[in-house]
DNA sequence: AAGTGGTCTAGACCACCCC
DNA sequence: GGGTGGTCTAGACCACTTC
């Protein structure tokens, strides 16, 4: 049986966690800074550091790289199957929605990409980069990548707009079927300037791929989302 | 612009990554200990535990409570949508299954269970606690709460099968549907000391809800994974 | 310029696992 | 009983954000 040690740990945890819910601290607040933190605690910035990042795992504060640590607000639930398009997703659950596109580029598809698309041939590809806020906040990462024979001067279309929307208006793309995948991963440097991370930090990343009415693809998708800002939900009856 | 800092960090770790790709380690086998890497390395502890937590992000590697680190198995690919049951999903990947019973109890049902299972009334439950392995490994800590109305004498039988098949063998009762939702939390005393974790450490949340035939709820589930043992992949076509 | 988190050193004791 | 990771101290310098 295992002894129910009480740590410093564990005793700091209690006391944010207690602060945290009294409603002292709004969402998206600031924490006070990790020094303040440890002379209030009296104790070292590293104990106080793992505090912190435990409360971080369990979904209550989120870091911005040398900004400090914040006040998780309410997740945004997300069902990766509707064809529901963020900016409407976001607006339905009273948030603010903000997408910004980050960069476009052309390039011959990698090995993943390839695999994705289900591509036989090397063939060119357009990747959209894009960074998309709630409530003011960085919270995904998406790139897109779509074959470029079957959208011709896509580019020139404004594309911070929902990109389901664009395939079906200006070339009659529908998405009928999508398949996904979950997992964690740490972000890369792209990712985490984007997001406000540090390189490394973990993110929630979905690939998925989207079919159109004719069961072939349309494109496909990373999505990098902070894990704390998100909860996915899906039911198989609403699919 | 940021700077391209070499950190010792990043030495370590890309050091680390090329060992584990070399193949030299083997899939489940354990690395060198935190001081022995920290003397092969010229540095401390502390850091060489920071460049583990990185790899552990990354689903390279994965912690057993004091015993140390080892390099990740494979992921086992899960759709919480498919009907295919734990066992049968394993074996399909060619993997080995293995149930155990831990705790069997009735209670009245708290307020998150209320909610999931819709009760109007307060209500008593069966709760069946359960861990799950895969080649050895447990990996996947299972909680199923029952309205006890529902599931007569359902205590008697043995409890290390597919509770799917046993609702449908012995009462007729079929999921037809299923909602779910998965976030990222810290793992409890309970269920980390199931999966040999650390208290604290994080585990991927799955809460499913099932729904028969005429469309009435059949029971809830908790899932928590070891989230390095994981990938959640669907298909919205083969729901 | 001041303050923040990110990284790092050089130790220490403890609870627990394995032999 | 020896070795492991878990926890903890008391500092330090650096890169970056904010003012």
């Amino acid at each position: 049986m295992e002894k129910n040690t009480l740590t410093q740990l564990s005793r700091i945890k209690a006391n944010l966690k207690q602060l945290l819910s009294s409603g002292l601290l709004q969402a998206a607040q600031k924490l006070p800074s990790e020094r303040e933190l440890s002379a209030q605690f009296s104790t070292t910035r590293i104990t106080i550091k793992e505090a912190l990042l435990a409360l971080e795992i369990e979904g209550l504060i989120y870091r911005e790289k040398r900004r400090g640590w914040f006040v998780c607000p309410p997740r945004l639930v997300y069902n990766p199957l509707s064809r529901c398009h963020f900016h409407q997703m976001v607006n339905d659950q009273q948030r603010k929605a903000q997408t910004q596109v980050l960069a476009v580029h052309t390039q011959l598809a990698d090995n993943e990409q390839s695999q994705l698309l289900a591509l036989d041939k090397i063939s060119q590809l357009f990747c959209i980069h894009r960074v998309r806020h709630v409530d003011n906040r960085p919270v995904l990462y998406v790139k897109n990548c779509l074959i470029s024979e079957l959208f011709p001067d896509i580019l020139q279309q404004d594309l911070s707009q929902s990109l389901t929307q664009l395939y079906l208006r200006e070339y009659g793309y529908q998405t009928q079927r999508s398949s996904f995948e979950v997992t964690l991963c740490g972000a890369d440097q792209q990712v985490a300037s984007a997001l406000n991370l540090t390189q490394g930090q973990q993110v929630l990343k979905i690939c998925r791929v989207n079919y159109q009415q004719q069961g072939t693809i349309i494109d496909c998708e990373f999505e990098y989302w902070r894990p704390d800002a998100v909860k996915i939900a899906i039911d198989s009856a609403t699919g």
